[in-house]
RNA sequence: CUCCCCGUAGUUUAAUGGAUAAAAUGAGAGACUUCUAAUCUCUAGAUGAGGGUUCGAUUCCCCCCGGGGAGACCA
């Protein structure tokens, strides 16, 4: 914020003033205490100037030292830092800044750009699986963080309701789906189940093979009224059940597409381009060789679309429902990063203007220790599967505090589940694997989903407990003098800085780590100070103020990774 | 065979080329007559191997070893 402005300009003053000439550096945050704000401009002086780097260091230190601005209490040269350490007057009245900014930390940076983030992506007739969890935490951390920055933000969900897996699924069923009566849990899993049979069969026996390839061509032609019937039936009850998971999830999408509905204009961009695409052994393919990647049907032999078409009929389809579209992510598993350098390759070649703006973002899979999770052998975990699991071990340790009935208590673990579960992906940097072991990958204590709701509940619990509300403006900050006050009121002043960083490298996981520090502090101040009851009212209210933005700072923060905050656990 | 990604405490993960590599968990020791102990405090513990670039490398380059993914009609 401007406070690093204000010590780049120092530096940049001295090294004038110096007769230093002028340097390329950067105001960092330092990890320990070294001081607030550092910075490594010597290194480059140094060796221009041949001179040591502490040498350099001590007089610039020196040089801004003789005319410190009020914000700064002291600069110090250290080996080859130069460190700032800000005033206790300076953060104190920062707070009282923070206090009264409903929206701190969010910004106008983006203002005016309308990005895309198409994720989750889950296919009708398969199951919803962990890995499509993994897209949709990772998705919408992202699409908020845009937002966060002033971005419109169009939520796209990119469903495969036509193509082979489909037609696995239907062959699966062998022409029977349970009654209506039945629960939609229950008809999904028949679902699964049935594309998991489907799917071996394919692989296994040659005649079922050609036969699930017809129903996979009367699926695209809508030419048999059974496989319509099955088909129209399986579709409607996936997309319903989707629906119920996207709602416990969090997200809202603004717009669904379908393959069904791009893989006509898949097809005409393929026809126009003879000189992309070419025929080999009776199918359209894409000579990715030709430029270091690897060939890809785009056509097979019975005249169908594969996924690459529709796919390039999805991104078109895309730019010309919304041509103000300055960015458009797409959100997936690793798994089919090379794919997708293919595809934007045959993007360049064919349609430049959307591939110019089209980015693929890989997350990491989750994975069992033996390996791969995969739903053709339907050896998968299910998203319900895993929230079930989580709501178990959460059972364990209540607290008997908490002040919730038991019913109240029992409505808690879900969405607790959830943010478990959503911090853990998150915590981490989207392109990396997980592994997944149910005892010990999903932690609900330390650094953890529920330990940032259990933070914010207590501090709710005090100012539920305080009885007088605490102010937004009008308060003594001076009275915050304390070790683990102050380091609080620093770390929420970072936190515009924190989300525009997450943002801009599409890296969620500084903010998890962010508010897992913030949370820390928070619950080391809980601890070391005790805040109702203090005779000195001045003070007492101004620790509420702390208490307050500190809740309010934590519950911003998890809403923009997709987290809601619970205001009693 | 080719192309991509990844190897960090026992385990799971952090770290725009910068200081003493940061946490959690597990292990050991302590802290509730007071605002929720789902917490807090302290101790021990790591960059796969070898070269190179650099004032400085977990980060960039090369090679080796190990793991994973992709590679023609699936997504």
């Amino acid at each position: 914020m401007i406070i690093k402005d204000r010590v780049k300009e120092l530096v940049n003053q001295a090294v004038a003033d110096t007769g230093f000439g002028t340097v390329d550096f950067q105001v960092e945050k330092p990890k320990s205490d070294f001081g607030d704000y550092a910075v490594n401009a010597v290194f480059g002086l140094a060796k221009k100037l041949k001179k040591t780097p502490g040498e350099v260091a001590r007089q610039l230190a020196e040089k801004i030292s003789q005319s410190l601005p009020e914000e700064i209490e002291q600069v110090e040269a250290v080996g080859g830092y130069i460190n700032f350490f800000l005033s206790r007057q300076y953060l104190q009245s920062a707070l009282s800044d923070i206090a009264s900014q409903k929206n701190y930390g969010r910004s106008e940076e983006l203002k005016g750009q309308t990005v895309m983030v198409e994720y989750t992506d889950p296919n009708p007739f398969k199951l919803f699986h962990i890995g499509h969890l993994m897209s949709n935490a990772i998705g919408e951390a992202i699409a908020r963080l845009y937002e966060a920055q002033g971005a419109k933000v169009i939520r796209a969900n990119y469903q495969g309701d036509i193509g082979l897996h489909v037609a696995k699924a239907i062959w699966g069923t062998q022409g029977q789906l349970p009654g209506e009566s039945v629960g939609l849990a229950e008809k999904v899993k028949f679902l699964g189940a049935a594309y998991a049979r489907g799917a071996a069969a394919y692989e296994n026996q040659p005649e079922t093979k050609s036969a699930i390839e017809e129903i996979n061509e009367k699926i695209f032609n809508r030419s048999d009224p059974e496989v319509n019937r099955l088909y129209q039936i399986g579709r409607r009850w996936s997309l319903e059940y989707f629906e119920i998971i996207y709602a416990k999830l969090g997200t809202k999408f603004d717009r669904y597409f379908f393959e069904s509905e791009t893989a006509s204009d898949g097809l005409t961009i393929v026809r126009q381009h003879p000189d992309v695409f070419r025929e080999s052994a009776g199918a359209i393919i894409f000579p990715g060789e030709q430029y270091g990647l690897h060939n890809r049907v785009f056509i097979n032999a019975r005249g169908l679309p594969t996924y690459e078409t529709k796919e390039l009929g999805l991104n078109k389809k895309k730019f010309e429902l919304y041509p103000e579209l300055a960015q458009s992510l797409i959100i997936t598993g690793n798994e089919i990063n090379e794919y997708f350098r293919v595809l934007l390759k045959t993007m360049a070649l064919t349609i430049p203007e959307a591939a110019a703006k089209t980015r693929h973002i890989g997350h990491g899979m989750l994975r069992l220790p033996g390996g791969k999770l995969s739903s053709r052998t339907g050896e998968v975990v299910t998203a319900e599967e895993l929230i079930e699991q989580v709501v178990g071990k959460l059972r364990e340790i209540v607290s008997p505090k908490s002040g919730l009935s038991e019913w109240e208590r029992e409505t808690t673990y879900e969405p607790l589940a959830i943010s478990a579960i959503k911090y853990s992906i998150l915590k981490q940097s989207p392109g990396h694997d997980i592994i997944f072991d149910f005892d010990k990958s999903l932690s609900i204590r330390g650094d953890s989903g529920p330990y940032l709701q259990y933070t914010y509940a207590r501090l709710n619990s005090i100012l539920t407990k305080a009885g007088e509300a605490a102010p937004s403006s009008n308060f003594a900050p001076d009275q915050l003098k304390e070790e683990s006050e102050l380091k609080l009121i620093k770390q929420l002043f970072e936190l515009p800085n924190v989300i525009s960083e997450s943002c801009q490298k599409i890296a969620p996981q500084h903010l998890v780590l962010y508010l897992f520090e913030l949370a820390n502090l928070a619950n080391n101040f809980y601890e070391k100070i005790h805040i109702i009851g203090d005779e000195n009212t001045e003070r007492l209210t101004a620790r509420l103020v702390l208490v307050k933005t500190t809740a309010q700072m934590l519950k911003s923060g998890l809403t923009l990774l997709g987290i809601g905050a619970l205001e009693k656990i």
